[in-house]
DNA sequence: GATGAATGAGCCTTCATTCAT
DNA sequence: AATGAATGAAGGCTCATTCAT
């Protein structure tokens, strides 16, 4: 084993250890002997990478927010920078990507937004977050919408996107990607004017 | 110190507690020391009055449940049961009661439902309260709408609430009840036929 | 309800119940709130009667320990103050009274028993009673041995009592009272002259 | 702090101080908090070793037995296997045995004979103590009695040991053991026929 | 006489963290 | 790099007791 390359190699299992617990168990009940227990390395490693139960939670949740960031990014890459419709889809999807619905990553979340309230580091992290998501609906929303309206109208999105997963978190079968996007796809459709529909 | 009538003043006097204890310190940090230190008693009462610290959460759970039905009901008895619109805004207005939109109220409920995922009576709670919600909308809706386009907007109408509520959580701000209820009520205009809207 | 002679019914009343607490859940879990649960009264009377648990336990005690002495003096009053053997049978016969083997008296006693050696009072009444057996056993036997050899004698006989009714204590089916005085009558008859036996 | 071993230091260690604490204070008393303080360490560290309070106190049970048994186990393989009389003085000797009779260990011993009642674990494991010392008896006895005397000798001989040891329990000089291995000599001599003493 | 209300002390346990190896 | 050992702090809960009624 190369001594360079194990943070590579224990902090993504740490991560990935810190969700199964949460996704069992709860982050209330996430002790640090229980997520080591997941990774199977000692309780007192969780220390020496990440310098306390918090760090590798601030981490975890880093994680997961750089995961739906890339999702909806590397869908935008592929969508044409002028298919406006094309690129609010793409926003959707990436906050649809099926890695964001797995059942680990949906708890972790869901804990982690009702944590951030009272925490500070957690909260920068998630306010950040939600205004991008809103600020890319807004951008895309401005080209075709009075700026008024396309602010009006990427809140109902963003609540939609929001409100799916939420409930989504609480059903058995969890989130149903396609209603999800059929719900907001309907909704978009409503709000912009015939012409900029008919012209894709 | 009366012997009579202690429950009657203790309990809601806890569940109060309880509310702001988590809303001032997160539902992980609201220890029973803490909770029994807002409502000025001693912390074994709350073993007295409710059984355990689980107790007291579960009553504070069913009494913002309970608040929120009352809040729905109460609208929708002052409205024409014959007036679609009116009651959908009733059960709408209903969810955005000031009561539920208290900062104490928001954070609680949140926790909660962050929590409801690994405890089974919380989670049996929520569950039931979710679809109550769906199904009041679903009832309303199918008068005006073929069935299954009246449970397509139900869904739309409940995400937007519980998504506008989850992300007015994590606003400074909090919640824009103003704006909640313009997002919705616009949402559902376009999706009811022009006949239904101009009856009113 | 008369104001005197109340002690005369609570005071038996809350001695059955402490008898019965320790029989169904030992004496390190016989709470005040079980005890007062068994007699139906408020845990509060029993501080009002007994200056606090400790109180009732003692009178506990000093109940079971009369009882066996009331079961043996009763016996050796019916017995002619010259039949050695007959006396010492009385006095055996009153250890293994019926109300002396009652589950309730039984685990009550074993209780004591151990809890004595780290209770002044308890110990005190504890070593009365163990002596008193022993100096009831030596008096008899004294009649019809020599001193040294009566002393012997008792301290078997004492000794099988207490053996008997210990092993008795964890056995399912309790003490076996026939047997119990089958095993000391025949060691009595193989300590004692043959002259003396013949006599009787 | 040595890597390995230390589970062999700090049990027996732990197992002595619950020992040290109960014959002080009482097993009733005898807190983790007590027990940590005479072995010098912290409470915590039951918890990490044997689960629980209840973990060290069954461990303490068991090794009490486990002494008992040794000490009757190495007096039998001392002896010719057909020498009756010394055979079961072998077995009375093991449960005077000095290790036994130390007031740490008596009183520790009475304390879970009373608790065991309560207890289904440590019931068990004095049940099975309590028939293997009559088994060991009657096998012996059998070789030189009838089937039925000889039960019923072994129970005398087994009342006789467990009653001497009760009663010195309570007693301040403790037991004796000289006079305990006299009394059931003489019993033991006066229940078995003339032939088979000469023999020894 | 009797009770419901309330409390403070103490107990067992969990847990994040530190440290020597 | 990794771990087992150990701990101190804190948490929930039980319980005997006190008090006003």
């Amino acid at each position: 084993m190369p001594k360079v390359g194990m943070p590579a190699i224990r902090k993504p299992q740490l991560i990935n250890a810190t969700m199964e617990a949460i996704n069992s168990a709860g982050l209330q009940k996430a002790s640090v002997a229980m997520i080591s227990g997941y990774a199977g390395v000692s309780p007192a490693i969780i220390n020496h990478y990440f310098g306390g139960k918090n760090g590798l939670l601030e981490a975890t949740m880093r994680f997961v927010l750089r995961q739906l960031a890339d999702g909806v990014q590397s869908r935008l890459q592929e969508t044409d920078k002028n298919d406006v419709v094309g690129r609010i889809k793409a926003i959707v999807g990436g906050n649809f990507d099926p890695r964001q619905l797995d059942s680990k990553v949906v708890k972790t979340w869901l804990a982690f937004w009702s944590q951030a309230m009272h925490d500070e580091q957690l909260y920068r992290l998630q306010r950040a977050n939600e205004k991008r998501l809103l600020s890319h609906l807004v951008y895309e929303l401005k080209r075709v919408l009075p700026r008024e309206q396309a602010i009006f109208v990427a809140q109902g999105i963003a609540a939609l996107i929001d409100g799916i997963w939420l409930r989504g978190a609480l059903t058995p079968t969890g989130i149903n990607s396609d209603l999800a996007q059929k719900l907001i796809g309907d909704y978009l459709r409503l709000q912009l004017p015939e012409e900029i529909l008919s012209r894709y």
